[in-house]
DNA sequence: GATTTTGCAAGAGCACCGCTCTCTTTGTTA
DNA sequence: TAACAAAGAGAGCGGTGCTCTTGCAAAATC
């Protein structure tokens, strides 16, 4: 049984929470420009300048939620692949991509705070780049577990050339063994996914696309045949 | 020979030129979030309400700019297709999607503008849709032609059961008699190079793509495969 | 147990922002 | 020439991020 008070550290830790989680529901309301420390310190009784306290500064406060909803995707997208792991590698990259997809229309600000333009000045800590890439990663695993159990029947764009397109780092945990040309179509579906996604969300198929979900399930199809090595 | 002494009309349209000239330099220095009306105000030796004259708001300015960045990438990949006519549909593709990538990255700050995450309460008024169109025209009228010249070996997605998933507004001019398959894919190109050259310029690359040319002309050759219909 | 140190919140204040309103000057037009 | 309309100046409102000082309470130290 713990203390009834809570100890200053577990205050602090708690308080934190209670920023972040205000933070978000603004951002949700309103969107990442929006968000004002003035506000959430409003909302939560306080005067601004208290929030300095435990965030330096507005884009300290950013970078903190960045981290968490990339972290919150990544979850999303690997439960999609646990769901269907007993599935074929297309079923199941259908079900990470679709899991991306929905996770970006329920939280299109978190979405576009991620996948949107940066804030100019804003130089992204090297600790957000491991969340980021969880997503990545979910991917490459898929793809390189069809390629270890089920090797290519036709093999497109894996040749010596490509030496030195991608850094070694990222995918070399979930892609160890597969070819580079592997890699470099996985994140060429990578970006294609999000590629579609951030039109849709951000208003650039009016006049083009009508029915986003056939369209990104028929970009998703034709992508894993690539991607797959498959006709 | 005209007035040494320009009319009030004619002052005023150059005014106008004048603020957007100014706006855009600043955008470019700082990018468009922390463009501000006061400081493109400072800078032309005007106070700032002189400039509610000429725009009602400064999402009105914005719009402005964003519509000349529109035509200035249409001009950008026009001309590229223009240039590479007498080539084939696959070097047409790629001249164009290189002169975008390559707007893009002399362009950041204007690129993030139109691209990136829209402003959450801003609505783009319609008359922005057709110069935003202009640049998946282009990667359309290429298609097409390649198509009625020269008729596909292989035609994926190309089945009756695409009915609805486009708009039938604006591809109709470039692709008339194009199957809709054509079309579904062709906007999976233009997804994806955007795609891409999003990844790329807001920092999506760092731990995955080393070489960012290298694979942005990979990723175009194989969405050409596809939309070419050719191995 | 008394004393020092540390952490938190409040409050005033600075320089900036978008935007509105009023006032004066100046060019256009009837 | 008189009436009008457009353009700019200037003050001001409520908002922003951020800083600095002050008071107080909790924790750590002696």
């Amino acid at each position: 049984m713990t203390d009834a008070r809570p100890t200053r550290a577990e205050a602090r830790l708690l308080q934190i929470d209670r920023i972040k989680t205000t933070s978000r529901r603004l951002m949700a309301e309103k969107g990442a420009p929006a968000l004002s420390l003035r506000e959430v310190a409003r909302e939560m009784g306080l005067v601004s300048s208290a929030l300095y306290r435990y965030f330096a500064t507005r884009d300290e406060l950013l970078t903190a939620l960045i981290v968490d909803a990339y972290n919150d995707l990544g979850d999303c997208a690997e439960r999609a692949q646990r769901r269907e792991a007993s599935k074929d590698a297309r079923h199941q990259l259908h079900a990470a991509s679709s899991a991306i997809r929905r996770w970006a229309k329920r939280n299109p600000n978190e979405y576009a705070l991620l996948y949107g333009s940066p804030v100019p000045g804003y130089e992204a800590p090297s600790y957000t780049v491991e969340p980021a890439a969880r997503v990545a990663l979910v991917l490459g695993s898929i793809v390189a577990q069809s390629w270890r159990t089920n090797p290519p029947v036709r093999v497109k764009a894996v040749d010596p050339s490509l030496k030195g397109v991608l850094e070694t780092q990222n995918l070399d945990e979930a892609m160890s063994g597969i070819p580079e040309g592997a890699r470099v179509l996985t994140l060429m579906m990578w970006s294609q996914i999000f590629g579609c996604i951030s039109f849709e969300l951000f208003g650039h198929y009016k006049g083009s696309v009508r029915n986003a979900n056939r369209f990104f399930n028929i970009v998703v199809d034709e992508v894993a045949n690539l991607v797959l090595a498959r006709e």
